[in-house]
DNA sequence: AATGAATGAGAATTCATTCAT
DNA sequence: TATGAATGAATTCTCATTCAT
């Protein structure tokens, strides 16, 4: 396969996260797959052949999506986890952060959830297994820490408590806008508080 | 020839549901998008243009896929909205048949969380929308008389807390394996848990 | 950012008259179910999918052959039936014009012989049946002018005579050659003494 | 290429000659190449595998249509020249006769008008080049020795006159109706009118 | 005689990608 | 930087035909 790796460096970096941010916004709406380079072109008033002067091919412009995306909510997560927070904090600031990601990557997460399962088959993106896993084991940690420490309930199977709090929060990508009535840090103490305290009155 | 027919006179409609399972694990697997009708055919161990004796089109697969689910699923949802339960007790039944669903159609389930959006532009595929309208006016509906009865907290946005637990139940799809070592009743009773009291323990 | 097309290096209107032009022809000798795409796209020196840069679809080729030979063909007769004439002028005007454009749209005025009726079925085709109609009224309305002023005989079916005179004309389009020993002009001459008069010997 | 010919004799030369009828009738309507086996097969109330218990294929059904039409029309026309007529009675007498088979025939005349021309490039379809020949040379030969004789004009290109009355004459093919208001024998004699005498009125 | 199910060879069309200008 | 024109591989779909029953 004679991959010509023509421009790594591109004189203007601007226009290509101009680029990239309208080609997000066209893969979170229609689906990677379903996107046609024509379409991206079209977006941004160009035409399809033009858009490879930028990116290498329409798979390298996923992945600097989602890798750009990935470095910043590990930025984030990283330095959440370096605190030495307790359990029930830590899960507290996590749950912000990502609602903060999805104010700022909402297109990187939406085409995250919807396409990172089929595209992680591939070489090139197996960094988004790693980073799965390395989530997981940040979140499911977490819980395991917080049920020791009698914070969070033991009854609960864990893996089944940390796939609820995971997509519970990951989801909210598909259907938030950012700008609406709600900022990320409101739907995040809610979401938290549904999430720790339940929906039922208590009595 | 290796052609072996099994005994009896192959009852047509068998045949049918047989590819129609196929059909949408692969697509539930890969995208709708992403699959190719050969690679169904594959699986069913016939040729591409074989699978056009039975169906009009891909399209009309994944139609038929879907309407047989969303028939199966408003009657139970039809059944339970009918038996004048108390909120809450609509609730717990809308999530217990809702994972019940799960188990029973997990391919289309998944299909459904992924693909609907997009094939609802499509006027042959318009009955999603219908669904999802009535599908939240149930939900919502029950939610809003859980309030009024102070049974769910007033002190959360009531749509947030409809898509919280919405997405909450159907996005297990995307994990659920069937014969598991969770039943769907024990799925839906630990989310009731989770969702009705939090994840927090109580002091 | 503004666009400027650029200079008109190759204008890009030549190309699809050639490539219709070429289109045309094979539709012409094969028919148009008959003929592929990949035999046009041979033609023209370039594989099939390429031809999809310049137009739609197959039909989308017709249809413009056919559109803009109308289009040609109704300047004309409109022309001829604004110069209020008397019937058998009309008729004399008509007839050569019609060899004119068989003379320059052969291919076209073959396939619309041809493929009209089954084409005209589709929404898409409909002007052409509105051409038809107009036609008609046009040649009809001439012959009745005439059998009324006693230019035209009054024993004949007019209907008939009608069908008898178009299609007289039309068909030559099926065997005419454009640069055979005859002119346009020529060959209507001596259809319209066929037709006005007759083939026999008046005694 | 292992063709089996499975029933040149069939059972039953009835149902044969229906389903052949039934054939010709879409033929005619939709074109041969737009008509798929299916759709005789439904118009016939079975389905299209069933055919091939008849015939052998498409291309035989079109070959029986056409040979079987050819055949008698040439028993006409063979008589008609046989019979020794002057040419004016001779022309007068083929397209009586030819209007006689356009009213048995009419759909297999509308193949033959519309399909001729590229079947014939088929060895199979030889003979229908060959009828051809033996067509023009029948009316030409007649209209020349009109031209002779004195009873045509001989102003006129004979070439020119001969495709003026062969396309005047089975062109009607295209809107003939069986059963209509004027019988064949009826329209024969006013085309014969128009063609010999020509529709301007004599002064 | 006819059915049901399939084959296999194309057909039109789509689309990421290339490249000379 | 961008255009215009093309490539070529893949994709959905069609259809004549076969064949066991």
């Amino acid at each position: 396969m004679p991959n010509k790796k023509k421009n790594q460096v591109t004189p203007s970096p601007e226009r290509r996260r101009e680029l990239l941010a309208l080609a997000a916004e066209v893969f979170a709406a229609q689906g990677y797959n379903a996107t046609t380079v024509r379409r991206i072109a079209d977006e941004a008033g160009m035409l399809a052949g033009s858009l490879y002067y930028h990116f290498d091919s329409k798979e390298s412009m996923v992945d600097e999506i989602l890798s750009t995306f990935l470095d910043e909510l590990w930025q984030g997560y990283d330095s959440v986890l370096a605190a030495g927070l307790g359990p029930r904090e830590t899960i507290e600031a996590l749950v912000t952060e990502s609602f903060r990601e999805i104010d700022r990557h909402r297109a990187a997460v939406a085409i995250y959830q919807k396409e990172s399962r089929h595209l992680a088959a591939q070489p090139r993106f197996h960094y988004l297994t790693d980073s799965q896993q390395k989530f997981e084991k940040a979140w499911l940690g977490t819980l395991e820490r917080g049920v020791a420490d009698r914070v969070f309930r033991a009854d609960l199977d864990v893996r089944l408590t940390y796939r609820f709090v995971r997509d519970t929060v990951w989801v909210a990508a598909s259907w938030y806008r950012p700008g609406g009535q709600h900022s990320p840090e409101e739907i995040a103490r809610q979401y938290l508080s549904m999430v720790l305290d339940g929906i039922a009155v208590r009595q």
